[in-house]
DNA sequence: TGTACATCAGTGAACGCGCGTTCACTGATGTAC
DNA sequence: TGTACATCAGTGAACGCGCGTTCACTGATGTAC
């Protein structure tokens, strides 16, 4: 089945990487080991050669999902400068994400809800906060430069974006894409910036 | 195991109503039909009296999940008259249920990010919308009465009510109830209350 | 440049566990006469 | 009020399926000499 053999590290990416893909359309819990084989062009019991088990390959698949919001955020601030720009870019940025139907809001949400602690669950949730924190970030500087009303929390701003995010992604995903996420996020932007902005 | 034989109708609400109280702690993959039972106090196998199988059971669920979220709204019609009040009252009930760890968010969620459409995601999606079509109204009317700026989409009002509810769910979720999802509310209300009041 | 050997990625069969579901049977409940 | 019978909720054993995981074995790759 395997074209070649490749080195350890090489696979452990590849599986990691289709792992992830296959999280666009499925929940953790559905996805199988074997599926996550066939697509990197192994046997099922080849994947135990690089993983320990299904567990430490989605644990990777959440070490990956933040690598990913974090290089995000770094594009958004190279391409722009003004902070209610990169706020209003990164909430785009996020519904084509949705749309895309990618493992980013699925795995994260679905892990949020499956109570059971678990080092994954919160590795998931540190990961999220150092995105949040990035977007506070943001916030906090567009305070500085006086484009944002300085008496708001920065936090309580980024919430409201990532809000506007989730009530679209939960409504597009329920919806079979028949709910318009973009007018969505584009009316909920509207408001946000109003509230936001230094008059 | 049974104390007594009841009637097929009171049984299906027993099981339908301990299913739910289960589904605060457990997402629906991994509630077992047998959980169920043992907190109605029957064996699993007397469940299939009452209904097909899980999946029946579980699309109860999500009815009984409607009734409850339109119960709620009525309720707070009837304790208060002023709509951006009701508002308040309706995040901070749906507040509550978050760190109560009701079944609500949780079941609807999950059910939103399992891909395959099927019979009980789009009865979630109805539920939804019907619940969310009673916010809209509230908007709505505070327009109408002048208390909210009259030029907003009211649907976007409310979508950003549910989406201050669903961030801060997320957030308490993944950290253990660690997250001040409280405070998150407060402060989110009155960002959004902000941005829509009629000056 | 060639040969021997060690390493280790890949394979296929089989195991084992959880769990939803089926089924033949029991016995309490309620109705007809 | 009493008796016979039909109904049907409840039971426990067993089935079957999916799926993660294990294991002995193969054979290609790369290294040492």
């Amino acid at each position: 089945m395997a074209e070649e053999k490749l080195r350890t590290e090489i696979r452990r990416e590849q599986i990691v990487e289709a792992a992830f893909e296959l999280l666009g359309t499925q929940d953790p819990a559905t996805l199988s080991v074997a599926s996550v084989a066939r697509r990197v062009g192994l046997v099922p019991s080849a994947v135990y050669r690089h993983f320990r088990g299904k567990d430490e390959i989605l644990d990777s698949v959440v070490e990956l999902i933040g690598r990913r919001l974090l290089e995000i955020v770094q594009s958004v601030r190279d391409h722009t400068s003004d902070s209610l720009e990169r706020l209003r870019r990164l909430l785009m940025r996020h519904i084509r994400f949705v749309r895309e139907n990618s493992a980013i809001p699925r795995i994260i949400l679905v892990d949020a809800f499956q109570v059971r602690e678990s080092k994954r669950k919160s590795k998931s949730y540190k990961v999220i906060r150092a995105y949040l924190d990035r977007i506070i970030q943001i916030v906090a500087e567009g305070q500085e430069a006086g484009k944002i009303r300085p008496e708001l929390d920065a936090q309580t701003v980024a919430s409201g974006l990532l809000g506007i995010v989730q009530s679209g992604a939960v409504m597009w995903y329920l919806s079979e894409g028949d709910f318009d996420v973009t007018r969505h996020a584009q009316r909920g932007w509207e408001l946000l910036a109003t509230a936001i902005e230094s008059k």
